[in-house]
RNA sequence: GCGGGAGUGCCAGAGUGGUCAAAUGGGUCACGUUAAGGCCGUGAUGGCUUAGUGCCUGCGAAGGUUCAAAUCCUUUCUCCCGCACCA
């Protein structure tokens, strides 16, 4: 016996690609290239574990394949080494996360590369390198400058104990994760945020455009959550106040109106009276913010009444205004319209405050319950008359209880149906209880007759349920809003039409009374970046309290009536305002404003203030002139304005300011979106390093380390502080893609040539966890540097796999307290890095979720045995020419694999390749053939793989090798339906073999076969002879000679040969 | 509550209209090999039946569509995952 030495023929080819470095590419190939690309992990010190293992095999082996395709592959690897868990098991293990980062990161790299994969390792990167973490700087720099980097106050977790904020995985019931006795404050500090919403309906659009899992997609579309509604004005105190709803449809319904606790505005619409009712809530609210998550989220709706009243501009009506603790302070206006009967949370509100509840949609259907023992038998049957019947539940002593769907059309009919069949037991005459007024549900009780109408008549109705003995949860009194579409009710004009006719011709009369209008709302918020932590790319600016002062003293104030132009400026979409040099033009936008000046835009509806620094001033004489300094002579313009170049270009449309041009000239400003105080670190002195001096456990130990903190002002050279935020490391997985294209460029984030060619990603591959997060921000990214002119794709990752979570055996997660972690590494040793390659592919499909399972190890582990043994001792046959049916089965082989590793059917593909190989044991084979089965099984197993085709000569590495093409010309059907009938025979031959051994208690000897004359050369006797281990002799039918005592030879049929044994 | 996904033989898990009693691996059993065990090889593994056959039951449950359903539709139950008061 042969024996397989996995251990020294890994590291014999590990280290013979080292160094030979076969996996390095470069953009200088012939070759079409192809990305694929692994989430970098992140780097524990507990090392690889099994998710990791089997995740990045996947990767490897779709690597190995394009590679062996013939496509120029990029394969890098890198390390997301800056973040939170690293810092903390620093500070346990009471080492500097540098340290400890690194130390990681060289026990990775060596498990990496016993895993066998195939990566470029002179283009690795880690995000805690400065030199990687500075083009992180530089990127946020060109986002604060267009506005998508800004600063707003937000709620943070704070521990007063640490001094510091906390993320949310810190904070455990309520408490410090550390400080156990120490409750969590919520705190409103300033952030800093990515204005993400800006790219919200790009990034909608975009998944139309990519090869992704449908879920994948679908989480996404749910997660930016578009929907279309309506923003509606209502006037509180003669103040218009905006709310957006999703249910214009349902406005003659709103009795109250709900603003958010938090809303920043609140106490305007508090009255004196109210005040301290409305500051005893709010209090209240807080303390319950503290207590754990599990019990905000079953918190009731509470609230308080402010003392204002709003008028529904549709109707006039005067309802009241409450403060409520379920009304989201940043989602739509943070004000909701409130219709109880059409909304489950207004519902509740309005039950508990005693609003009353106004009921504008019917159902298109009514529901009644009838009860089986309230109406007679032969009755019953024909409830299906009025519409749909199914059963609800059944009870013993009420029997079943039916639903019936009863058209609106036949309500009338069904209840004078009801009315006349009722059981009359009692001098009260039959009952049925019709409908509350929300769900048009109905029970049928056999004594009493019931209209419920309103919230009343429930407590009568349950009353009377108890009282004839139905148990209290079989009584389905819960009034609940009626939240579907229907038919509008009590809604004057608009009554009788669907809901969504009504919610169009609504919202067009509040359009045309300009108080409301159509709008679409996303659900995807603003990325909050800030983190309160060491370890952290830095924030690359500086608090200035002179450079502040300097810009309020220094600036023109603007005014802004018009909200568009505010918004367009805030949203960074104009960064250059033109006009013509018309004294009769007054300070339009900018006024006279000259370079090193600042512009205050005040927004007169809403307050809001944004600073501006003028960068440039320039006059033209001729437009063309300014047309030609911009470059815009040749480009062609769409007429909608969303940016700065179409903006100029529409002045071309106006001949009238055209003329004043040509009369006097043109200005152009040139401005920047500014933070009073905030000075931008410039970016000739990026990076802006982490100070390795810091102590830890006294709150940020960037706040605490007074070298890093004191800076002069780069701009005024006053002194000034550092920001000590650091930022989501997210932030860093966001581009790491693009610098693997260039990881080594010290000028520029990365050469446009490389990134052009190697860009975008063909296919990455990561877990279902980070659709919502890393996968939104990467496309935010992508769609932020695309604008910028860095890359020219619109999607970043065309084609996305989603692998499944390898559990432990048990079913259960893998995780140290339940025990039931494998670690790749003892795999690895014991069975060698393929053995286990080829198991984690083997287990399931690769997306479903799997188990760990010893057996399939040791199941891959023998295989690879009997692969070994086979190839050491193998003879080959000449050629393959004299036999087709080796021919067909390579080639249906690989036509087959390369099907199924093109969609990731791994476990599929390794049955074929097994199936093939027994196949190969049983009947030897030609070399080449021999050869195009290790190179297909070298995506897998690439180790042992590289052993036998240095075994069996193959040129250089079969790392590198071609992948074989197949042949659909010499896949033979028939042949292998000829195989299907030979292995059926034998089958039968065995079955005889069996039966005739249980009954008569021995065995045959001699096995005969009678054969149809043209199938004589399926059935080679000395192949069934080895399968059967009986001797067998073959005879034609019609053979005059045959030996045949059974007269079995009759029994013959096509495909089937007679059978004798004796 | 909302959204997504899944339920297949002793187990894991393929299969998404006929070629399906259902791949493959594991387990179990039998036989071979062996002094014996292991390894290895061969076969069996829903029920009944039979010299290689035939029939029945069957892919969570109940209905339905179809000449034909594990596969399509409806209802329902169970489990897993994600999000959580999104107006």
């Amino acid at each position: 016996m042969v024996d397989y030495n996995f251990n020294k023929i890994e590291k014999k080819w590990q280290k013979s690609w080292e160094t030979k470095k076969i996996f390095e590419v470069g953009e200088k190939s012939k070759k079409k290239k192809y990305y694929v690309l692994d989430m970098f992990p992140y780097p524990s010190g507990a090392g690889l574990h099994m998710g990791h293992a089997f995740v990045f095999s996947l990767g490897d082996i779709f690597a190995r394949f394009k590679r062996l395709q013939g496509y120029n592959v990029l394969y890098p690897i890198g390390y997301d080494s800056l973040g939170l868990p690293a810092e903390n098991a620093a500070i346990k293990a009471g080492t500097h996360p540098k340290e400890y980062t690194e130390k990681s990161i060289a026990n990775f790299m060596k498990q990496q590369k016993a895993m066998g994969w195939s990566y470029d390792w002179s283009r690795m990167v880690k995000t805690s390198d400065s030199e990687f973490y500075k083009w992180d700087q530089w990127i946020f720099l060109q986002m604060l400058k267009r506005g998508i980097a800004y600063r707003k106050k937000a709620p943070v977790n704070w521990c007063s104990k640490c001094e510091s904020v906390l993320a949310n995985e810190q904070v455990i019931n309520g408490c410090c994760w550390r400080h156990e006795d120490t409750n969590v404050e919520i705190k409103h500090l300033e952030q800093w945020f990515f204005k993400i919403t800006n790219y919200a309906e790009e990034l909608l659009n975009g998944l139309d455009k990519v090869d992704w899992p449908e879920n994948a997609k679908k989480l996404q579309r749910n997660w930016i959550g578009k929907s279309f509604g309506a923003e509606i004005e209502f006037s509180i105190n003669n103040k218009p106040w905006k709310i957006f709803t999703t249910r214009p449809d349902t406005i003659f319904g709103v009795t109250f109106m709900v603003v958010s606790a938090q809303h920043p505005k609140l106490m305007e619409l508090v009255t004196d009276k109210q005040k301290k009712e409305v500051e005893k809530f709010l209090k209240k609210i807080k303390s319950v913010s503290m207590k754990s998550m599990k019990d905000v989220e079953n918190l009731d709706k509470e609230g308080v009444f402010t003392g204002s009243y709003a008028v529904n501009p549709m109707n006039n009506e005067k309802v009241p205004v409450y403060a409520g603790n379920f009304v989201l302070a940043d989602y739509g206006s943070g004000m909701v319209m409130a219709v109880p009967a059409h909304d489950q949370r207004d519902f509740e509100f309005a039950k508990k405050y005693k609003i009353p509840v106004k009921w504008v949609v019917k159902s298109k259907v009514a529901e009644y319950t009838v009860i089986e023992k309230s109406l007679p038998k032969d009755k019953i049957a024909k409830l299906k008359d009025y519409g749909g019947i199914s059963i609800i539940k059944e009870d013993k002593d009420w029997g079943k209880f039916y639903k019936v769907s009863v058209n609106l059309n036949n309500e009338g009919k069904f209840i004078k149906f009801l009315e006349s069949n009722l059981l009359k037991t009692s001098d009260e005459g039959g009952a049925w209880y019709a409908d509350s007024f929300t769900t048009t549900r109905a029970v049928v009780f056999p004594n009493k007759h019931f209209i419920l109408n309103n919230v009343n008549d429930i407590q009568d109705y349950i009353k009377y349920g108890l009282k004839l003995g139905i148990p209290r949860n079989q009584l389905e009194v819960e009034l609940q809003a009626f939240i579907d579409y229907g038919i509008l009710t009590n809604s004057q004009g608009f009554n009788d039409l669907e809901s969504s006719e009504a919610k169009e011709h609504i919202v067009k009369a509040l359009e045309f009374k300009k108080l409301g209008k159509k709008t679409i709302q996303y659900k995807l918020r603003d990325w909050l970046i800030s983190r309160q932590r060491y370890w952290g790319t830095p924030i690359p600016v500086v608090y200035c309290d002179k450079c502040k002062e300097n810009v309020e003293k220094n600036s023109t104030e603007l005014s802004f009536y018009d909200q568009e132009s505010f918004e367009n400026l805030k949203n960074g979409l104009k960064t250059v305002e033109t006009r013509a040099l018309n004294p009769e033009e007054k300070n339009r936008f900018f006024g006279n404003t000259i370079k090193g000046k600042y512009i205050k835009c005040v927004n007169k509806v809403n307050g809001e203030i944004l600073f501006f620094e003028v960068v440039n001033v320039k006059i033209f004489k001729k437009l063309a002139d300014f047309y030609k300094e911009k470059d815009l002579l040749n480009k062609t313009f769409s007429k909608e304005i969303n940016s700065l170049s179409d903006l100029e270009d529409c002045y071309k449309f106006i001949e009238d300011y055209l003329d004043r041009i040509n009369k006097n000239g043109l200005i152009s400003w040139e401005i920047k979106r500014i933070i009073p105080g905030i000075v931008l670190i410039s970016e000739s002195q990026l990076p802006v390093k982490l100070p390795d001096k810091v102590k830890f456990g006294e709150g940020n130990p960037l706040t605490t380390n007074k070298e890093f903190v004191n800076i002069s002002c780069p701009k005024c050279g006053s002194s000034a502080k550092r920001e000590t935020d650091t930022m989501d490391t997210f932030v860093n997985s966001s581009w790491y893609y693009l610098r693997y294209t260039d990881p080594k460029n010290s000028r520029k984030i990365f050469d446009e040539k490389k990134v052009f060619y190697w860009t975008p990603i063909d296919q990455y591959i990561g877990g279902p966890e980070h659709i919502t997060m890393h996968l939104i921000y990467i496309r935010f990214y992508a769609k932020f540097l695309k604008d910028l002119g860095l890359v020219k794709f619109d999607e970043p990752a065309l084609r996305y796999f989603t692998q499944g979570i390898v559990h432990g055996s048990d079913g259960d997660r893998m995780s140290k307290s339940k025990g039931n972690v494998v670690e790749p590494l003892d795999t690895i040793e014991k069975f060698g890095a393929d053995t286990l390659r080829l198991a984690l592919v083997s287990f399931a499909s690769p997306d479903s979720n799997t188990n760990w399972d010893e057996k399939t190890v040791l199941g891959s582990h023998k295989f690879l045995n009997k692969v070994f043994e086979h190839f050491s001792n193998i003879k080959y046959l000449k050629s393959s020419k004299a036999d087709p049916r080796i021919e067909s089965k390579i080639n249906k082989l690989v036509k087959e694999v390369t099907v199924d590793i093109e969609n990731f059917k791994h476990n599929l593909a390794v049955i074929k390749l097994r199936t093939f190989f027994d196949f190969m044991q049983d009947k030897n084979i030609d070399k080449e053939n021999a050869k195009k089965f290790i190179v297909l099984l070298s995506v897998y197993c690439p180790f042992i793989s590289e052993e036998l085709w240095e075994k069996i000569g193959g040129k250089g590495f079969v790392s590198l090798a071609d992948w074989p093409k197949f042949d659909d010309k010499k896949i033979d059907l028939k042949l292998e339906k000829q195989e299907e009938s030979f292995e059926k025979t034998i089958s039968d031959v065995l079955n005889i073999l069996r039966i005739i051994k249980e009954k008569n208690g021995k065995d045959g000897d001699k096995v005969y076969l009678y054969v149809l004359p043209n199938e004589l050369d399926i059935y080679n006797e000395e192949n069934l002879s080895r399968r059967i281990n009986k001797k067998v002799k073959v005879f034609v039918v019609n053979d005059k000679n045959k030996y045949d005592p059974g007269g079995k030879s009759n029994k013959a049929k096509p495909g089937r040969p007679g059978v004798f044994v004796e």
